[in-house]
DNA sequence: CTTCAATGGTCCGTACCCATACCTTAAGTC
DNA sequence: GACTTAAGGTATGGGTACGGACCATTGAAG
């Protein structure tokens, strides 16, 4: 139990002030720049890929497009997004965000969302190893499975945290899914900042070719174990370089 | 495709829907009113019980005074809370917020909450015993199964619900608290509406017990193994009463 | 009995956000 | 080439929320 000697402010618990918290997280366009930022973070929309149009992500986000646009307006500022007009026109990712561009994290932080999100993973893999994947939903798991498999270097992490947004995603709990999705997106702020190494993908990529294959046999045990242990790499990663 | 007939609109897998959904819950005071009956439904403020004072309680939530009263008139108006002036004054609350006050749960919403706090659940066992509680933290814990065998019947849910939270706050990662105690007093708010039988009060409290001791042994897989036993039993009587 | 402090109750000017309509640009379509 | 369409760009009036100050009420402290 020598671990965890990195954040331990003795809890305390405050069941009250873990309801009573800011009802808002940020300023209204504040949080549409979040989530816009979380969008190119996750890779949902690839670098030089186009973002929906404008009245299309007003409604989405439940803005209005005078707001939206001066979230836009601050990202196309910092050289993220360009705008193009026209019938073909639309809203482009020029470049991936800085890593550490969002608020910094403590160490505290760090482990609130190492902890969190080794739930999540766990906690998705076990889901959908015990609801059994259909058809259509195996397959999806299976292509995401090949992509990160044909993802070149500078494309892995894209291709990764496709794959396990897809598990997150198949669970059956949207809720989850979007607690993954956030998550993931501050994960990956992080992952940013650190070097890849060759050895790690492929180690990676032979855990998730195991963790798909328990998941359809399916064997939930196995899949819980396996999403733990990949999990916890990346934790120890982190953990080491954020010190 | 027969199987997993429960809850299946064929996922389909939408990342972008995932991340690009309202960035706003409701209409500023809605979203006070929401947090002000979580802390009624987890139990947090007991029924008689005194509220934080109004500007207090607005610095919790981030808003304005002003726009805290508007939520807290409505709730006035439902008999929930009373309010009284002078030194020794506050907001009170005087009953609990009827079952099913909420948004009517339908069978996709069901499974994803249950399915969730299954997540959170085993997920806050699995971090509380791997981590290890200290004396303080341990102690929290068995005061708060202590109050469980304590309760009457009707402050059973109550107890209940406390010793939850308490282990999902004690599992170092406050994001997992944050979630556990919406997703709680959504699930509470459901069992209020459905008669509570002493046998399985009895069970219930057996299972704290255990998992309490698998948690401070600490043996991680049994605490996870206790956690899902315990939900699924809880799981399967909603799926039961609500179809 | 006076004073003080903590609380709920009220008011006002400011800033933000919204809904809606209209304009401009560029690529298809006929 | 004229027209249509899908996209970004712009302008305006109204509603909502905020911050801060002030008032009213009650009980405790001195």
């Amino acid at each position: 139990m020598a671990e965890r000697a990195v954040a331990e402010p003795a809890v305390a618990a405050d069941p009250l002030g873990t309801v009573l918290r800011p009802v808002r997280g940020g300023n209204g366009f504040e949080e549409a720049v979040e989530r816009l930022l979380q969008v190119v973070r996750l890779g949902l929309v690839p670098v030089g890929g186009r973002l929906p149009a404008e009245r299309d992500l007003a409604g989405r986000l439940a803005i209005s497009r005078v707001t939206l646009r001066e979230a836009l307006r601050v990202l196309h500022e910092q050289g993220l997004i360009e705008s193009r007009r026209g019938r073909q026109g639309g809203t482009f990712v020029r470049a991936a965000p800085p890593p550490g561009a969002g608020l910094p994290v403590d160490a505290a932080g760090l482990e609130d969302l190492l902890r969190f999100r080794e739930v999540l993973e766990v906690g998705a893999a076990g889901l959908c190893a015990r609801a059994g994947l259909t058809g259509a939903d195996a397959a999806l798991l299976r292509a995401r499975l090949r992509d990160t498999g044909d993802a070149a270097i500078d494309g892995y992490r894209r291709a990764d945290t496709l794959f396990h947004l897809a598990l997150a995603e198949l669970s059956g709990s949207p809720s989850l899914a979007r607690q993954y999705a956030a998550v993931r997106a501050r994960l990956n702020e992080l992952l940013d900042g650190i070097p890849m190494l060759i050895r790690n993908i492929e180690h990676s990529q032979a855990q998730h070719a195991a963790l798909t294959a328990a998941v359809l046999t399916p064997d939930a045990p196995r899949a819980e174990a396996l999403a733990r242990a990949h999990t916890s790499a990346t934790a120890s990663l982190l953990r080491g370089f954020l010190s």
